[in-house]
DNA sequence: TGCTAAACGCAAGTGTGACTTGCGTTAGCA
DNA sequence: TGCTAACGCAAGTCACACTTGCGTTTAGCA
């Protein structure tokens, strides 16, 4: 116990440049070896941040991974609006495909499939539910101009055509094709028929 | 090196008995943690069988796990013929939503995402071919009786199907509604519409 | 029923990676 | 320019995958 001390954080500086360097060198290396190969010990000696470093900043390697995803896949979206219900679809899960295919976009879904603290987890559904906010607008919009009678399995359309690219990559582990969104949207919206 | 023995198997009696129960203590203790959790020092403890000889006879842990749930998941197939595409492919994807709510299946889907090395890919290839396969006979039969034009989108719909439920338990970590089935297919025979 | 070696138990050890800690050094910021 | 948060460094703990040499049990065959 020895005198407290008023602990008053510095972001600027030294402090935010260290954590651009850690998370670039996480992104760099995701494009060398497969997510689950990416050590903290890896992560720091590509930095030249030290391991004590990332571990007094983090706390724990699930943490870090978590803020590196979530930092490369935050500027990704913005629901489009494309006049139609299959365009705003197709443009949707094609930018999903083309994240997917990235190795940071992979790691994503790969290590939010296989992360079980509860920080991630309350990361994940924030993540997922902001998503699934966005695909509602756009079916509330197609409902709006009469595409659609109604919204109602809204959720679970987009859920399929989500699900169906992250099983494809993650369970079957084969790459989604060139034009993966056209036929699934295609398929969601019509059925087989 | 040593004098070369004729290494003369012995599959009967001791051999099979040890098997079983390593195999039953893993199916035990998935009932008890999460899939992570599952440790070769705990079957061992738990089944009474001696660490090392896990090692000697499986060699790794995934190759243990892998061997542990494809003979779980062996008995659970065979194309079922109700007389309709709606009918034959609401008890597949039932019979698949009921597993995957075990332990068992949760970890077959869970470890079947994660594992990553060559032996598992191998399995994992062979256990979707198997299972698309299947898929596309129930297809096949409906395009026969004229209830599609073509089933040139089968292994898409099934993977749709398939994969939304993985998606759903991995990805999102949510259950499978008592419905999924029927909610399922419906939409992936009619579409959004 | 007795022999032989495969299969097993046991103890001890290796290697890696997550995570911690005490201490001296560097560098924001008032 | 001084105070101290943030960092580097060294050393260490712990859990778990995987190995190995050796003595003991037991399956399977004559």
């Amino acid at each position: 116990m020895g005198g407290m001390s008023n602990a008053i954080p510095r972001p600027g500086g030294r402090t935010a440049r260290t954590r651009k360097e850690v998370i670039a060198a996480a992104i760099t290396l995701l494009g060398e070896m497969p997510p689950a190969d990416l050590t903290v010990g890896r992560i720091a000696a590509r930095s030249g941040v030290h391991e004590s470093t990332i571990y007094r900043k983090w706390g724990t390697r699930e943490a870090l991974i978590t803020d590196v995803l979530l930092t490369v896949s935050a500027e990704r979206l913005t629901p489009p609006d494309t006049g139609s219900l299959r365009g705003d679809l197709v443009e949707t899960i094609a930018a999903v495909a083309d994240f997917l295919r990235t190795p940071a976009g992979y790691a994503l879904a790969y290590l939010g499939a296989t992360a079980d603290d509860k920080t991630t987890a309350t990361v994940r559904d924030a993540f997922w539910a902001d998503r699934f906010a966005k695909a509602q607008t756009i079916f509330q919009r197609a409902t709006e101009r009469g595409e659609i009678d109604d919204a109602s399995s809204a959720q679970l359309a987009y859920e399929a055509l989500i699900g169906t690219m992250h099983f494809r990559i993650l369970s079957r582990r084969r790459p989604l094709d060139p034009d993966i969104a056209e036929r699934l949207v295609d398929l969601i919206l019509n059925g087989v028929r």
